[in-house]
Parts: C-alpha cells; structure tokens; sequence
DNA sequence: CTGTTAGCGCTTTCAC
DNA sequence: GTGAAAGCGCTAACAG
C-alpha cells in the first residue's frame, strides 16, 4: 500500500498511457508519485522541477500537467539536504536590542528593502531572534551552523569582541554585516565611515575656532563606537589640541541619558562646541541639557549633529549637520549580497559609505518615527 | 577519504577508546562523525541532542562535551526531511499590501508580538512575501505546501474569494489567521468582530435618532468588507429604516479617498449621520470631506469614528467611538498557536472579540504613526 | 534523451 | 541500555 511503491508505479504508467486517471491518492505527493503518475522517471520530474533542459517539451508539460492538478510541491527539508541549498536568506540581530534600538520606520525600511531584494527572487526571509530570548552573548548565528540560510544578514553593530563574524566567514556561506570590525577587516560588510564622520565634524568645529569640544558617542563596546573615538582623538591631535578626560562621553538610548550628559559636558565650563554622535537624533534632548547647564545651542555654543538623513536637521540651531548614509550603504550591500548569491560575483563584499557634512538643512527638524534609533523609555 | 566513512569511524572509535585524541576533522561534522568520535551509537548521539532518555549520564556529558568541542549542529534539512518537523513559524500575508497597508507601528507590533512567542521558545520566523512579488492571486501558503513551517500565520484580511485557506486546513498544520471568512468557518482565526462593529455604531446613530446614515466600508473584496456591509444592514432593517443607494460607499487607503467620499455622501443633503468604518483612522480626512461639503461634524452631521486602539479619539468632535481590539485578538491568538504547535491543545482556533463603543475619549487624537493601517501617497 | 540508483544527515525501528 | 540498518524526498552520477 506505499505510494510510489514498484508495482502501484506500474499500474500508473499503463493507467496514463491508456486513458490518464490516478490510480492512487497519496496523502503527502512525492516526486516518485508523480513520476509514477506521469509514466516518467524521477529525474525526468526533477529535472522539470528545476527548469532544467534534456526534456521533451510534450513530456514536460504532461509533468507539469499532473504537479498542478494534484498540486504537487517538492518538500524543502528534502532539498535542503540534497541539494545543499536552500531558500531563505536569514536575517539575525548581532547587537542585542538595547544596545542598537533600531527604531520603527528603520526596522520597516530594512524590512521591506530585504523584500524588494531577496523576496522578488523567491527567498524566503528567515528571521531568528534567537539574541532576544538568550541573552547578550547567545550564538546568533545558528541559522548558518545547521545550514538553514542561503545567505545571512547582520542587522545591527558588531561587539569588539565579536569572534561569530569570522567563523560565518570561514563557512564560505554569503553573508552581509551592517557594520565592520577591526579585529576582522575582511570582513563581509556595507556600513558607514563612523570614523570619518567623527573626523569631519570635529575638525570643522576646530576650523571654526573651537578648541575645547565634546563629544556625545554611542555604541560603548561596539565597532561604531571605537570609531567614533578614534575620529575624535585623529581631529584633535592632527590640530595639536589637548585631549581633555570628560570631554568624550559615552550615552546610551535612554530617555534622559542624552539630557544628562549633555548637561555634565557644559557644565566643565570651558567647553564651546559639541559633536553630537550619539545616534539618537534627538535635537530637544540637547537643548534640554544645555537648558538644564544654562546655556543655549547655538547661542553659548555650537554644535554639530549627526542624521542617517540627507539634508534634514537634528537640531534647528546646529551650525552644520553630519549626514551618514547607512541606508544607502545597507542598500547597495543587498544587492551585492543577491549577486554574491547568484554567483554573478564573489565574496565577501565591502561598501563603505562616507559622511557628508552639511552645513544647511532644507527640510525640517527630524520628527520622532522617522529616527534610525528609538529612545528607550 | 570520506568523512564519517565506515573505515574512520571505525579508527575514531579505536583511537577514542585509547587515549581520545580526534582522528579526522570533517569539513561538516555529522552525527556519525561525532558518533565515531565518542565511540558510540549515532542513535545515542541523536537521543543526546534531543534529550531524549537511556542514554548514560556520563555518555551524555561526554557526547556533549565534544558537539560543544567541534560546535557541531545539526542539519536542519536533515532534521526536517526525516524528523517532519522544521523550527520555523512562517508568516505570509494573504491580501496584497495595497488592499491592506499594515501602518508601521502595527507592523512592528506584530513582529513584536510575534517573537515574544515564538522567538523566545527557540522559533526561526519566516516571512514568505512572495505575494508582494507576484501579484495579487499568487499562492501566498508554499511554505505550507513546500512543509518549511511547523506553522503558520495568515497576516491581514482574507479575500471572500480565498480558497487557500481552507486547503491549508487540511494539511492539519497549525496555522492562524488574522481574519476569517464566510465561506469557511472552521477556519482557525483571531479576529474582531466587524459585523457587530457596524451593527453597534449605527445602532447608537439611530437611537440619536439619525435616520439617514452614512459609512465609509474599506476592504471591498475582503470578509471585513462585507461584515461591515452586513453589520450596517441589520441595524438599518432592525429599526424599520429604509436602506438608500449611495449611503454606504467603499473607500480604499489612498489619500484623498476618505475626503472625497465624505464629501459625496454629504452632498446627498438630508444625511445626518456618519460611520467611519473606513479602518483609516484619520479624522482629518472627515473634517477635509465636511469642509468640501459645506459641513462640520459635530455640529452639521454626527459622526461615530472606528479605531484599534483603546480610549483614544480618531475624531475628537465625534459623538462616540467603536474600539475594535485588533491587537488584543491577534495577541491571544499567538498564543493558543503555540499552545497548538506544542500539543497542549488542537486546533482550530476561534479568537473572536467584540468590538466597545465608547461614547468619551481620555486620550488625544490619534497621531499619525500609530495607526493600524497607513495611508497610501 | 530517459531510467536506475546511490546517497545527503538525520531519526527510528529493529535486533542484540 | 546500545549498534546496525532502513528509509524520509530529493538530486545527480551513472548507465542505457
């Protein structure tokens, strides 16, 4: 009574070469049944699974024929093992979710750019959050071990101490990180020159005269953050400024993190100017900060602000903004990352994005759902 | 030189027994691999992994001790094609995103919600968009089909045409709906009570006693629509009023739909009344239709406003407002999913809340990003 | 051009 | 308790 077995096989040929009805009925179809069915051998179906040529066109369309009349579909798990490919890109959170709050209209942006890409050509967009239940130092990348991606997307900063990146690598499995890692250049990646940005910001500031600048810097523990760092002690020195203690301050995404340390910053007194890295995009937090240190942006001092917009203001009273493109970074990653996928190139793949400073805005201060990182509340 | 052939297994067993020192080192570790490497049973080391019992203690530490060693995991296609059950719960949205356009917040609600179940009981989340690429009738279950998904969740509205459904229930995988449908009423779902949404808003119109009222349908096509149709009608009947054309208008996402429609419903003159059962949530669309007619609500006409979310106003000069818990639906779904997929209990699942109808708001207008469903440029 | 067959890595009978 | 062996449904190498 096994479906597909030799002699219910038999049966079928004579029945379809004779006057084409089913003789048996599975509950589940497999390519054997259908082959059965068809009075073709099983590669001759997997062959017309697959688009692939050696097949008579009549005997192609009489397979074809019979897979949507019982309405046949080859099981994945199957293919997964034979074939050793799959059809899922994954998608996984290196950074657990307080360190990099992506905010809402960023999380939907990357959502549905991963589906412009990947989903027209038929992936599968596998999610494993697998970081959020576990804890901080989970393995994230568990959809590669057991080979369930095709492909592997690393949304969010990569920890200094990251050692996943590079065993993924060594996999040969195509991967995207949205951010780098110095302890790893080779690293799979499309992000943004955080490095250079802190770089610009700072030395336009020390153009204008500034010699005492803070700086707001995200990401303690993470890529992001050392460069940030490592852009603001190359502006300073290359200017032969000295580098002051409490001067560079790291914040988290806290509702009144940035207010608090934008506070103890202006309160050192002498400071004038300020870049601010934090990533929050949240120009009233500053104001209220230096509210709160009695003093006024734009006014007692100046400051620079970052945005992942173009031409948009964090801070209306900003001398200059520091757009850094990492939308467009991730962008162009995905679709190299597809090409990777396809063959068409090889890995690992490297954009780099450079900051632009702007020293106007046009279009108005940033509104709240439009931000790349949420406020924690 | 085949990793895990029956001569290496053979030595690892040998060499391990002596003094445990690895023999080979596959490129891909397989359980016979790890097997040999322990020198036991590839069945021990399958019980190990699944934690299943007879099995030693000290032979499980061991096993343990070199599957940590080697980071050995196994082959999901493998677990999938033998073990017929996968780690994913797909996600596949049933109508195309231009008949219902998931607003932004609700989208991360969802995903949210999602993983809070799912993710922490060590799920992947698939999302299957092949409709966004293939267009309206494309087959959004393959993954049902394809048995990638230990279940599924139908995101969004189900046509009243949709046989899909009822082929999914069929299969006897767990799976869930955010909708449900005339035409199939076993089906599994968590959803709102629509009719008795209309019925309770023109109800409450007609006991103000308003005779000729006005709604604004959306998701013409869809079960919602017609619930909506259904619910209007029965008030209407119940009350001895007669039923006129042009009264009840469709209206989609876009734009200026909602204002246009308004308009031409108050340019019908003796209309007194309004239901917004338009799903939009936007009351400044039904100030902007008034205006064009020459009218103001609350003061020219009354209208009663429908939104997802409680105690807040879509309209603040409405005489009342229908709470349709969309979200506490879904929520409550999930979990009885999970409870399904884990077998402590069966399906189908039948979620069905009734919509509130509040006659005073505590909270603001609603604010544009926090809407159920978002309007199309 | 088509049919037969040997596995992919795992789980799960069976014997021991 | 453990080990050998039979497949799950598919693909691809090998014959015809």
């Amino acid at each position: 009574m096994l479906p597909g077995s030799g002699q219910d096989r038999g049966a079928g040929i004579t029945e379809t070469k004779g006057g084409a009805r089913a003789v048996h009925m599975p509950e589940r179809w497999t390519i054997r049944d259908i082959a059965g069915e068809a009075g073709v051998s099983t590669k001759t179906v997997s062959h017309v699974l697959n688009g692939k040529p050696g097949v008579h066109n009549e005997t192609r369309a009489h397979v074809l024929r019979i897979i949507e009349k019982v309405g046949y579909h080859p099981h994945l798990g199957a293919r997964m093992l034979r074939g050793h490919a799959t059809v899922s890109v994954g998608v996984t959170m290196p950074a657990p979710p307080g360190a990099a709050p992506l905010g809402q209209s960023f999380f939907v942006w990357l959502y549905e750019e991963l589906f412009r890409v990947f989903g027209s050509r038929g992936y599968y967009l596998t999610f494993d959050l697998n970081p959020y239940a576990t804890g901080p130092n989970s393995d994230y990348a568990r959809g590669i071990w057991e080979q369930a991606f095709q492909a592997c997307v690393l949304a969010g900063p990569l920890a200094t101490s990251d050692t996943t990146v590079a065993r993924i690598h060594a996999t040969g499995t195509p991967y995207l990180a949205l951010g780098r890692l110095d302890s790893f250049p080779e690293c799979s990646c499309a992000v943004v020159d955080y490095e250079q940005g802190a770089y610009r910001g700072i030395q336009y500031l020390i153009e204008r005269g500034h010699k005492r600048i803070g700086m707001l810097k995200a990401f303690d523990g993470f890529q992001p953050g050392v460069e940030r760092q490592r852009g603001y002690v190359r502006a300073m020195e290359e200017a032969g400024l000295p580098l002051a203690a409490g001067l560079v301050r790291s914040v988290t995404f806290g509702t009144h993190d940035i207010a608090d340390t934008v506070h103890r910053i202006l309160e050192m007194g002498d400071v004038t100017a300020l870049l601010d890295a934090s990533g929050s995009e949240d120009g009233e937090a500053i104001r209220e900060g230096a509210r709160k240190a009695g003093r006024a942006p734009g006014k007692d001092f100046e400051v620079v602000a970052w945005t992942y917009e173009y031409d948009v203001a964090v801070l209306a009273e900003a001398c200059a903004h520091v757009w850094l493109p990492v939308r467009e970074a991730a962008a162009q990653g995905f679709e190299e990352l597809a090409e990777w996928i396809d063959g068409a190139r090889e890995g690992p793949i490297q954009v780099l994005h450079s900051p632009t400073l702007c020293e106007t805005a046009t279009k108005g201060e940033i509104a709240r759902p439009k931000r790349l990182f949420e406020t924690l509340e």
